[in-house]
DNA sequence: ATGTATTTGCAACAATGCTGCAACTTTAAC
DNA sequence: GTTAAAGTTGCAGCATTGTTGCAAATACAT
């Protein structure tokens, strides 16, 4: 609960209902979420485009940050590392499990540096691995 | 030309004038396409369902690959390694550039191993490098 | 307590993607 | 080359996903 307006007060964005769910559920969830999970989870008791508008914000503000996929969903996640507005500092490794599909954050997996060809001037990698996670072994 | 047939006969497909059209795109392409990309470059002579169809086909045959995006549209590129029905053996590293904004397979770029944390079974891993390409340097 | 700034919900719309079905091609077999 | 079977296409219609403008409602600083 703290650590809720702490979140809010750092990033200077008002506390109202939709947020504050909203947060709530990414404070409360091991796993990625989608819109989709987003509107279920909280009742359907929100707009769709409120949901949109708050994790825009929340992206924006540096509280989550969206994972690709390889289906056309998006995927958000709370960012443990210390990302602020407009600069995202997450580059760890995120899991996906062929069985429960869900999606972790391996917060303590950093993204291997590559070699690119000539020319190549890299600023930020992604990696995603697919498999079979610790809960479903 | 011949290369062209040679896939089709390869993977036991029809000749269609959309599934050549939309092969001699990806041919010809050195970046990755949407199926907005694809709808646009053939002329509009096609249904937007027969795309849809021809790229799950293609894909399904080990043709062409799909490549994990942070917004919400699927990038499809050919395979170059030598992919199956069923199988895909893609393991290279995608470059996103953030000035032209196309997606490039660096073929010779092999994704790295990384160590996961205990219990996590490990069978495919994606790996998308944004920055600034080649040409736009 | 009040005024301003911010946020929300609604309506309408655009884009993206899927399915069933009838018409049409492609292919293979004669 | 004709023909029949198999496979493919386009259309209509629908579902889902995401966006914008605007008026009403809420949050916040004073």
């Amino acid at each position: 609960m703290e650590q809720l307006s702490n979140i809010f007060k750092k990033n200077r964005l008002s506390v109202t209902d939709g947020r504050k769910k909203i947060l709530e559920l990414f404070l409360n969830s091991p796993e990625a979420l989608t819109h989709a999970d987003i509107e279920k989870k909280t009742g359907e008791n929100f707009d769709r485009v409120t949901v949109y508008r708050t994790l825009q914000v929340f992206v924006d503000k540096g509280i989550i940050h969206n994972i690709p996929t390889t289906d056309n969903s998006i995927l958000y996640a709370l960012c443990k590392d210390n990302c602020e507005e407009g600069h995202h500092h997450d580059n760890h490794v995120h899991f996906i499990c062929d069985n429960c599909n869900k999606t972790i954050c391996l917060d303590d997996v950093t993204v291997p540096d590559v070699k690119l060809p000539k020319g190549f001037k890299p600023r930020h990698a992604e990696m995603v691995v697919n498999g079979i996670c610790d809960d479903c072994r």
